[in-house]
DNA sequence: TAGATATATCTAGTATACAAGATATTTTGC
DNA sequence: GCAAAATATCTTGTATACTAGATATATCTA
């Protein structure tokens, strides 16, 4: 008897009742939690988020293994994730490539991350504290310094965490990772046209209305001012898709 | 010269020219273009989604192997991309085993999925041509002879068939996409409370509504009814929280 | 008997070897 | 010289062996 687990029955006398659900006992008793795989993983993630692996560029299990000194095994799993995610193209006995950005996808981002932003911002509005504006301000105020320096990758970084910080104000981390996973092939054809600068205080305005709207508590205008800062954000596709056509895929039709 | 490829500069002689992007050439090659892991994968995929397999099961790489007669690689594989999809929790160097429901992730998918599937709906209204309003009168009732027989498995199965045609007339297979990765662990709860019936003839009206208005092409009025049809969908979660304390994890607070 | 320790055996992470198919190069035949 | 077949070598898919750590069982000690 003693405290039987609520486990089905199992014979008493079996070598090892088979497990029972991890109750938040051992995970992360590793060095960073972080295995091999992981690392990998996360390296080619960026590469391939930033550009600096190009659609349609070979990627070999067989280089990786030597390039990080280890087997095979692990920098396979790692290519797996990125598959599952579209960024790297499996073909079975050939080889693996850069996943080349489904234009299709790119609309759709687009337009799937206008409603969530607006869903997050609106909740946002309800539920934001006083420290929690103040924090928006901040955040506003450290990319309008980013801007002033011309670094555009800070500025970008800058972005990033000012529209994260919807989603935690609302309580909706995990529409943010949804955010993330959208805005993934969007990033990758942004960092095409990056150098155009121009658009930063533009940017900033945008979001100094959205802050605007929130303190004065009207979720539909800080909605709606989310939704049209996120609109400005166009695609000029045909200009880019003839730049360079090998790092787009046409997938289907997309007109407006 | 002849046609170089626009690839980077390589010495001629090499054994080979290391790729191309595949345009479109080799896959499919394969039998059903399914490997093993493909095969295990969905398998596994499908059992935890309709909760043949419950949270906290343990799911054993090597058990998986012999019940499949491969070897532990290719399950192994199918196990990570569940992972990846937070249907099975790994915990390394100890077992991996059915994840549990994080509750936090249904309160998000509830408002996530209305938000992209007013989406859907808006588009698809000004889209849809006079053979898709058909098919979706089609579709309705085939739902409706469903619910007729008191097959919910089936009505269930029309219910995803009917919302999925939305994002098809819209153009946006890819939020339809995200709409089902939302979806699952949404699923998986309410499986648990299944049973119950008397909302399908309520469903059936909401459907009905939608198409109604897309008809009229009013495509606020049919968002607004896809919200409210959505809006339906509530969590009981204090009930079931209690009476299957073991298939959910309550990671973060959550209140309206 | 109760608690601490030791041992056995499970687990996932990794390395390595081989198989099957795809692609590039070479060779052959004319 | 050119096209087709043969070959070499690359790729991913899979099987197997080993490692290290975690957990359950057994043993020891008081």
């Amino acid at each position: 008897m003693i405290q039987q687990q609520p486990n089905a029955g199992r014979s008493k006398r079996r070598r090892r009742a088979p497990s029972q659900p991890p109750s938040g006992s051992a995970r992360f008793a590793q060095n960073g939690g972080q295995t091999s795989a992981d690392l990998i993983y996360e390296k080619l993630h960026n590469a391939i988020a930033q550009m600096q692996l190009r659609p349609g560029a070979p990627v070999s299990e067989l280089s990786l293994s030597s390039e990080y000194g280890v087997s095979r095994t692990p920098v396979r799993e790692a290519i797996q994730r990125l598959a599952k995610e579209k960024l790297v193209e499996i073909v079975p006995k050939s080889g693996t490539f850069v996943g080349r950005i489904p234009v299709s996808a790119l609309v759709e981002a687009i337009v799937a991350r206008r409603a969530l932003e607006q869903v997050n911002v609106r909740k946002a509005t309800e539920r934001a504290t006083a420290s929690q504006l103040l924090q928006f301000r901040a955040l506003l105020q450290h990319q309008k310094e980013t801007a002033a320096t011309g670094d555009l990758v800070a500025f970008h970084r800058a972005d990033e965490t000012f529209h994260a910080y919807f989603a935690t104000v609302a309580g909706y981390d995990g529409i943010w990772e949804l955010i993330r996973q959208v805005k993934l092939q969007l990033d990758r054809y942004r960092q095409l046209t990056l150098p155009q600068t121009g658009r930063t205080e533009m940017i900033l305005d945008e979001h100094c209305a959205i802050i605007d709207a929130m303190e004065a508590g009207d979720s539909n205008a800080a909605a709606d001012a989310m939704g049209s800062h996120l609109d400005k954000l166009e695609l000029d596709l045909a200009v880019f898709g003839e730049l360079w056509p090998d790092y787009f895929i046409h997938d289907k039709e997309f007109e407006s």
